[in-house]
DNA sequence: CTGTTAGCGCATTCAT
DNA sequence: ATGAATGCGCTAACAG
């Protein structure tokens, strides 16, 4: 009585006095079954509401239809735009995606990943956690013939497939930004130094201030472990500096958050006694007074789209070494800051 | 080569000079085997690496270990959370979750279930599009023994497993607190009126207002469709009032972005000629200048989590009927507004 | 305590 | 153009 209701080939064989082989070939259009009996087979399929047990064929194709996709945390807007990005590519691919986030967590993401390597997925994209320094289980995943892409937070390693928006460009434009507009004090208030991201935004940073002339100071470097009270702490510092800094581009949107947070409850007004400028460009701003100058765009939804290709690409074993290191450009946003003077 | 590597229990079986079936029983310490051929197997087991293939399990037992959601939009910190809440579930049972995002798009929502459905998922959870009016999809997956709990957005029919938050708790709590800072003149600002949602924060708004003998006045009740530009007109309108309101409840938080956006726009100061309380409580707040006398807290994660748990009741079939129509009251939370009026 | 056997639903190879 | 036979990896009923 349970599953009694649920057609298999077998089922409408015997109905129609056929060979499963030949329900099975006719529902696929296979060219050496006659019209006649062809449409007969689907006639009763489409009566009964036939469908294929994808467990069966996962099992008999060796293959899940499926891939594992770890994030850090999807309540950042970037992670939930590359999501969607990802989730259309598979849906196109006929593929079901299967989501973990580490919540920036080492021992989490890899419980995902275990997880992943049980349900036997045929690919895996990760954007990796802030605290993660293992990478044991790139070869784990390579000997199961399993291929990883990376994008956006990826190990500093070669021999892997990863995908990153080149923050140099974007950092450098914040820079010309600021200096355009007489700023000379500029700070950098950066992420975990073991990041390849901060690193990146560090050497943008050097880059910019020597294309410009600026001494580069390194008491206008700062590092936070992107923590709430790491950002303040990193504020902090920043503000008590004899030669305070009027201008200090962040490491992301939500350190900014923090960031003129403290600042507004120290007296200080933004965008006239210190400007910012972030990373991430999350959607919000358009909605607070009092904004950042400028944020940079790191294109999530292109970046994971790019992952996708290139998992798929090697899932169908096109291992066209069409280059496993793609870089994207950032781009500067400036927003729209028509309100923010007149306070 | 390809595959040759990835261990099955037969190998095990044929280096260990045992049945599979002995092999299979050893690993999941069934007790009628022998204590040192359960040693010899693990031991074995370990150094291949061996890890059972989930599709042939999910063949076999004719489950796929495997939970469909689908949401409107991860973007949104409540959905954010509540998927967290459902990973968590999932993993604590064991099952992992395939997620989709209908985006607000009901033929979009129809295909991801319709995926779900030809990925056997063996129960699905589902917060409805805001514009989803055919439901038959509940009957199809009836029919297939797939059990299916709804949250938050649900639909209006009593057979169904539904989770819901008691919206007229915090819309009372929100009046009472506009009464007693002397505001009469209280507007809403609610969703489309086909949303169950929607009926419910009316009727906790006009119970409210009568509580505090208030007139209810018709034209302070608005709807928008919740895009930006419907969010904006209905503001508009609200402003041109002749006896404009002071105190606004907005449907989400979102509107209230959007509201709060065009009202700083026509020169009006919040927080000061007219104020705001909303829907959800998103943790952003705490970071704005400007910010809402208030936001009324759905609990997503507890929404969520009590519909992992249904569902995975109804998995197991234990249908022990424990109410299928659960319902958390709302909590209004106040906003630190100490900075609100310094400016 | 351990081995033998059968079968889940489907795709496929080999016959006819 | 169609059918029969096989096997994917695993579990479980049955047999010893």
């Amino acid at each position: 009585m349970k599953q009694g209701q649920i057609p298999t080939l077998k089922q409408i064989a015997k109905r129609l006095k056929l060979s499963t082989s030949t329900v099975s070939r006719a529902l696929k259009d296979h060219p050496s079954i006659g019209l006649v009996t062809t449409m007969r087979v689907k006639k009763l399929a489409a009566e009964l509401n036939y469908e294929p047990d994808n467990r069966a064929i996962f099992f008999k194709q060796q293959k899940t239809f499926t891939i594992g996709v770890v994030l850090p945390n999807l309540s950042e807007a970037f992670f939930s735009t590359a999501i969607s990005a990802i989730e259309d590519m598979a849906t196109a691919h006929n593929y079901t995606v299967i989501l973990g986030q580490s919540l920036d967590d080492e021992a989490r993401e890899l419980k995902i990943l275990e997880s992943f390597k049980k349900h036997r997925v045929d690919g895996i994209i990760v954007s990796l956690s802030k605290n993660t320094n293992n990478f044991d289980f790139i070869e784990t995943f390579q000997k199961m013939n399993i291929p990883v892409v990376f994008f956006d937070c990826v190990p500093d390693r070669e021999d892997v497939y990863r995908i990153v928006s080149d923050l140099e460009t974007g950092m450098i434009e914040a820079i010309n930004t600021f200096v355009s507009c007489g700023h000379n004090r500029i700070a950098l208030i950066n992420g975990p130094e073991s990041l390849l991201a901060s690193k990146q935004r560090e050497e943008g940073f050097i880059k910019g201030l020597k294309s410009n002339d600026i001494n580069v100071n390194r008491d206008y470097i700062f590092h936070t472990n992107l923590s709430e009270k790491g950002n303040q702490e990193a504020v902090e510092e920043l503000l008590s500096l004899v030669d305070r800094p009027s201008a200090v581009i962040c490491f992301s949107d939500y350190v900014t958050l923090d960031a003129m947070k403290l600042v507004r409850e120290k007296g200080l007004v933004i965008n006239q006694d210190i400007f910012f400028i972030s990373f991430a460009n999350f959607p919000i701003w358009n909605h607070i007074e009092n904004k950042p100058m400028a944020s940079i765009e790191q294109f999530p939804g292109k970046q994971a789209e790019k992952a996708a290709e290139i998992l798929f690409d090697l899932i169908k074993e096109d291992e066209t070494n069409k280059g496993n290191h793609i870089i994207y450009p950032s781009r500067l946003i400036h927003l729209d800051s028509s309100k923010q003077t007149s306070l």
